[in-house]
DNA sequence: CTCGTGACTTACG
DNA sequence: ACGTAAGCCACGA
Protein backbone atom coordinates (compact mmCIF):
# COMPACT_ATOMS: atom_id res chain seq x y z
CA UNK A 1 0.00 0.00 0.00
CA UNK A 2 1.88 3.12 -0.65
CA UNK A 3 1.63 6.07 1.24
CA UNK A 4 0.70 8.99 -1.04
CA UNK A 5 0.12 11.14 1.83
CA UNK A 6 -1.78 13.80 0.56
CA UNK A 7 -4.11 11.39 -1.56
CA UNK A 8 -4.39 9.30 1.16
CA UNK A 9 -5.51 12.03 3.19
CA UNK A 10 -8.05 13.40 0.66
CA UNK A 11 -9.22 9.35 0.47
CA UNK A 12 -9.92 9.30 3.88
CA UNK A 13 -11.84 12.33 3.79
CA UNK A 14 -14.10 11.30 0.94
CA UNK A 15 -14.58 7.92 3.07
CA UNK A 16 -16.27 9.64 5.79
CA UNK A 17 -18.97 10.95 3.66
CA UNK A 18 -22.53 8.93 3.94
CA UNK A 19 -24.64 7.46 1.55
CA UNK A 20 -27.23 10.37 0.01
CA UNK A 21 -24.71 13.24 0.63
CA UNK A 22 -22.18 14.82 -1.33
CA UNK A 23 -19.40 17.26 -0.24
CA UNK A 24 -17.42 19.56 -2.01
CA UNK A 25 -13.51 19.47 -3.15
CA UNK A 26 -12.66 23.02 -1.23
CA UNK A 27 -14.20 21.37 2.16
CA UNK A 28 -12.00 18.35 1.28
CA UNK A 29 -9.33 20.57 0.85
CA UNK A 30 -9.82 23.02 3.55
CA UNK A 31 -10.13 19.87 6.23
CA UNK A 32 -6.65 18.91 5.28
CA UNK A 33 -5.56 22.67 6.16
CA UNK A 34 -4.80 23.14 2.62
CA UNK A 35 -5.34 25.00 -0.58
CA UNK A 36 -5.34 22.38 -2.54
CA UNK A 37 -8.29 22.53 -3.99
CA UNK A 38 -7.11 21.16 -7.48
CA UNK A 39 -4.59 18.72 -6.04
CA UNK A 40 -7.86 16.83 -4.45
CA UNK A 41 -9.48 16.21 -7.65
CA UNK A 42 -6.29 15.39 -8.96
CA UNK A 43 -6.21 12.75 -6.63
CA UNK A 44 -9.42 11.65 -7.38
CA UNK A 45 -8.76 11.54 -10.91
CA UNK A 46 -6.13 8.68 -10.40
CA UNK A 47 -8.63 6.90 -8.31
CA UNK A 48 -6.70 4.09 -7.81
CA UNK A 49 -9.53 2.58 -4.80
CA UNK A 50 -12.65 3.42 -7.22
CA UNK A 51 -15.36 1.33 -5.34
CA UNK A 52 -13.33 2.31 -1.76
CA UNK A 53 -13.50 5.56 -2.56
CA UNK A 54 -17.17 7.43 -3.19
CA UNK A 55 -15.34 10.35 -4.93
CA UNK A 56 -18.61 10.69 -7.11
CA UNK A 57 -20.12 12.23 -3.97
CA UNK A 58 -17.68 15.42 -4.17
CA UNK A 59 -18.78 18.08 -6.28
CA UNK A 60 -17.96 21.61 -7.30
CA UNK A 61 -18.44 24.39 -4.31
CA UNK A 62 -20.78 26.26 -5.92
CA UNK A 63 -23.17 22.74 -6.17
CA UNK A 64 -22.01 21.77 -9.55
CA UNK A 65 -21.46 18.02 -10.17
CA UNK A 66 -18.21 18.62 -11.84
CA UNK A 67 -16.41 16.18 -13.99
CA UNK A 68 -15.72 12.35 -13.52
CA UNK A 69 -13.48 9.80 -14.67
CA UNK A 70 -16.28 6.74 -14.55
CA UNK A 71 -17.64 4.54 -16.98
CA UNK A 72 -19.75 7.21 -18.79
CA UNK A 73 -17.77 10.31 -17.37
CA UNK A 74 -20.22 12.81 -16.31
CA UNK A 75 -23.23 11.04 -16.46
CA UNK A 76 -22.44 7.90 -15.00
CA UNK A 77 -21.56 10.15 -11.96
CA UNK A 78 -25.01 11.88 -11.82
CA UNK A 79 -26.69 8.38 -12.23
CA UNK A 80 -24.45 7.42 -8.75
CA UNK A 81 -25.73 9.99 -6.84
CA UNK A 82 -29.45 9.56 -8.10
CA UNK A 83 -29.03 6.24 -7.12
CA UNK A 84 -27.65 7.49 -3.71
CA UNK A 85 -30.63 9.51 -3.36
CA UNK A 86 -29.56 12.72 -4.28
CA UNK A 87 -31.29 14.59 -7.07
CA UNK A 88 -29.13 16.19 -9.69
CA UNK A 89 -30.62 18.50 -12.86
CA UNK A 90 -28.54 19.93 -15.52
CA UNK A 91 -25.39 19.00 -13.74
CA UNK A 92 -26.51 20.98 -10.54
CA UNK A 93 -27.34 19.48 -7.39
CA UNK A 94 -30.66 19.89 -6.31
CA UNK A 95 -31.23 21.21 -2.41
CA UNK A 96 -27.42 21.08 -2.53
CA UNK A 97 -27.36 22.85 1.17
CA UNK A 98 -29.77 19.47 2.22
CA UNK A 99 -27.13 16.84 0.67
CA UNK A 100 -24.16 18.50 1.83
CA UNK A 101 -22.25 16.99 4.11
CA UNK A 102 -20.17 18.72 6.53
CA UNK A 103 -17.35 17.54 8.52
C1' DC B 1 14.72 20.93 -10.35
C1' DT B 2 11.45 22.84 -14.00
C1' DC B 3 7.23 22.42 -16.70
C1' DG B 4 2.59 21.11 -17.93
C1' DT B 5 -1.75 19.30 -16.53
C1' DG B 6 -6.09 19.02 -13.96
C1' DA B 7 -12.64 15.55 -11.20
C1' DC B 8 -11.02 23.42 -8.35
C1' DT B 9 -12.24 28.27 -6.26
C1' DT B 10 -12.89 33.00 -6.03
C1' DA B 11 -13.29 37.57 -8.01
C1' DC B 12 -14.65 40.82 -11.54
C1' DG B 13 -17.30 42.88 -15.46
C1' DA C 1 -26.50 34.26 -14.79
C1' DC C 2 -22.29 33.81 -17.74
C1' DG C 3 -17.42 34.16 -19.44
C1' DT C 4 -12.87 35.33 -18.40
C1' DA C 5 -8.79 35.87 -15.42
C1' DA C 6 -5.93 34.87 -11.70
C1' DG C 7 -4.66 31.98 -7.73
C1' DC C 8 -4.03 27.73 -5.86
C1' DC C 9 -1.57 22.85 -4.95
C1' DA C 10 -0.04 17.92 -5.88
C1' DC C 11 1.81 14.74 -9.27
C1' DG C 12 4.17 12.71 -13.34
C1' DA C 13 7.58 13.24 -17.12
Amino acid sequence: MMNKLFSEKVYRIIRQIPSGKVSTYGLVARKLNSKAYRAVGTACRKNPNAPEVPCHRVVNSNGLVGNYSGDRGIKGKIVLLEKEGVKVRNNRILDFNKVLHRF
